[in-house]
DNA sequence: TTGTATGCGTTATCAG
DNA sequence: CTGATAACGCATACAA
């Protein structure tokens, strides 16, 4: 029977690992348990031995091994994330303020920022339940079916971030129907009547695909009309809006106002409308979505929609937040904002 | 003597936690040992077994435990990244080149992205190293001893991400230096002798001190000079080269050329000068540095000097695979490119 | 308040 | 090729 503790072969051998709390517990001749406990449940030890401890401790630079934590307690501290194309888009803000929140409670992110095909593998999110996060935040509601389900079957909460709200699971975001409603109807109030949109593609994005349904939705709501050949989807990027521009531009469509899904497209159009002589706001309005507002530094008549990005990543963390702590939580309402710099209606 | 293997209770009660080698052994008719080879060297099992623990496996919806595995193996596959003031830089770019590295080897990150008073704190790293990462990413060579202590007491490999490169520990970066130097020369060439800056805070940002070291070695190298009242230090952003721009034209300082550390910075300054009257380039000559070359979307008659941000990360990220792999490594020569999109000397 | 002993789920070693 | 069993380092229920 291996009753007796055994002095641990390595207690000898310095430093041949990193501390261990039995090496600890040695140096301050009490038992693991109450290192353990000295450590993390400080109120349970008399003032004494706890400083003892704490001295051994830092002399060893323990570091307590969170993979033997995890296993004993079945919780790491850890929340994964999932955000494709992360580099190149305004998720950063999104999951700063996540992280932020997150790191508030002692929760570390474990951040998967997969690009091209490898956007769509639920291997990613297999990865982060071997890991052992303790929830997962996702990025939107056109998720596999594969991803829900091992969310399931591991019962790991989860919330979808910059989604549309009230999809029945815990989704935070704000109404992209009605931010893109809210630009055109600033249009049609301006007597624009003919008008184009330059955005992300509908088929990749839930977000593009959204902001664009509130954009028509408004059209027909104002009578108005998207011109076919000033509609375009694209990457968003500063190149690909200044080659779209471009394009509208040679065809020559007559439309007297352009919308963009996002700052970074309008931003390269309005290099191609300068490039080409046309006059903003005088010739051809130009509105956009955006977070970090930028655009309006680069071109002051610029009507843009404020997305609140970083609120996303906010809110998401306290929601995951309170699911772990089994509180209550309620979603607070993200509100998009028109700003309105100068305008006019149709030349 | 606890010999005989207890059926453990939980056979039973189907999924009371989610399913475990056990679980799959038992499923499988066949020992955990052998589970856990056919799922991590199949080429050691019968074809027979294999495909029986494969089915049992999916059929549990198992997910290997990475605290246990980890706590066996001594390693996570997972590395960490704490990289300051995530939100609103060009970090993301170059993060997202980290991961997609590591992915390729099935590496994962744990990133965190400390805001104000908290990027300093050792604790951060401290709850990196719990976690159990095989390694860390830092940002530049300002690191706090405490840090670079805790790295050597748990002999975790690290690298330093966009930091003077040959300073002794592994840093992955460019020539700030030369970049700065590189685009007053250009200036030199054009004819300006008197010209303003305007960059990030040097005491904070290794990077910004280095660049401008850069622009302040050419200046006394091309006999330049640089007016103190065209010297700004401020954060990056749009709001903040705007206003710097505004201050300096209040001053109505006399430089011919602008110098800014950042595109972000150069884009509001541009605003700032389009809204002054300002020409750019004839009345004054605007350079600045950047990754993206978005500023040259909005302002074409600018001169850049392209950063391979992207490349640092994916640099970063070889590095420590190799380091973690005990291959050796060659850090790659990382170039900065002058781009001139049009310029003229002093008008 | 403190010590003891067991379980957490894998991997690895060592026999068969 | 497969099975049994000992680590791995910590938390915790139970005893003292």
């Amino acid at each position: 029977m291996p009753t007796a503790s055994r002095p641990s072969l390595r207690t000898a051998a310095a430093s041949a690992r990193s501390a261990s709390l039995a090496d600890v517990a040695a140096l301050a001749g009490v038992s693991t348990g109450t290192v353990s406990r000295a450590l993390s449940r400080p109120g349970m030890i008399s003032e004494a031995t706890r400083t003892r401890v704490m001295e051994a401790a830092d002399r060893l630079g323990y570091v307590v091994n969170g993979a033997a934590r995890a296993l004993a307690m079945r919780r790491t501290k850890t929340i994964g994330a999932v955000v494709p194309r992360f580099g190149s888009s305004s998720f950063p803000a999104m999951i700063q303020a996540l992280e932020s929140t997150l790191a508030e409670e002692g929760y570390t992110l474990l951040l998967s920022a997969p690009e091209g095909r490898r956007a769509q593998q639920p291997d990613i999110l297999r990865a982060m339940l071997e890991r052992g996060v303790d929830a997962v935040a996702l990025l939107g509601t056109d998720q596999p079916p594969a991803v829900l389900a091992m969310l399931a079957a591991n019962r790991t909460p989860f919330v979808q971030m910059w989604a549309p709200p009230g999809s029945g699971s815990d989704a935070v975001g704000f109404d992209e129907h009605a931010a893109g409603a809210q630009v055109v109807a600033h249009l049609a109030a301006l007597g624009h009547r003919r008008i184009g949109f330059v955005g992300g593609h509908s088929r990749d994005s839930e977000r593009a695909r959204l902001r664009f349904e509130g954009v028509a939705w408004a059209l027909a709501r104002y009578d108005m009309a998207l011109d076919e050949r000033a509609f375009i989807e694209t990457e968003y990027g500063f190149a690909e809006g200044f080659a779209a521009m471009q394009t509208i531009l040679a065809r020559r469509v007559p439309v007297t106002a352009m919308v963009f899904g996002t700052d970074y497209l309008a931003a390269g159009a309005l290099a191609a409308l300068d490039q080409g002589g046309v006059a903003v706001p005088r010739a051809l309005s130009v509105a956009s979505f955006n977070d970090n507002d930028f655009a309006a530094y680069l071109h002051p008549p610029l009507t843009t929609v404020r997305l609140p990005i970083r609120e996303i990543g906010e809110a998401a963390g306290r929601l995951l937040l309170a699911r772990l702590g089994g509180q209550p939580f309620e979603l607070p309402v993200l509100k998009v904002e028109l700003i309105v710099r100068a305008s006019t209606g149709p030349a």
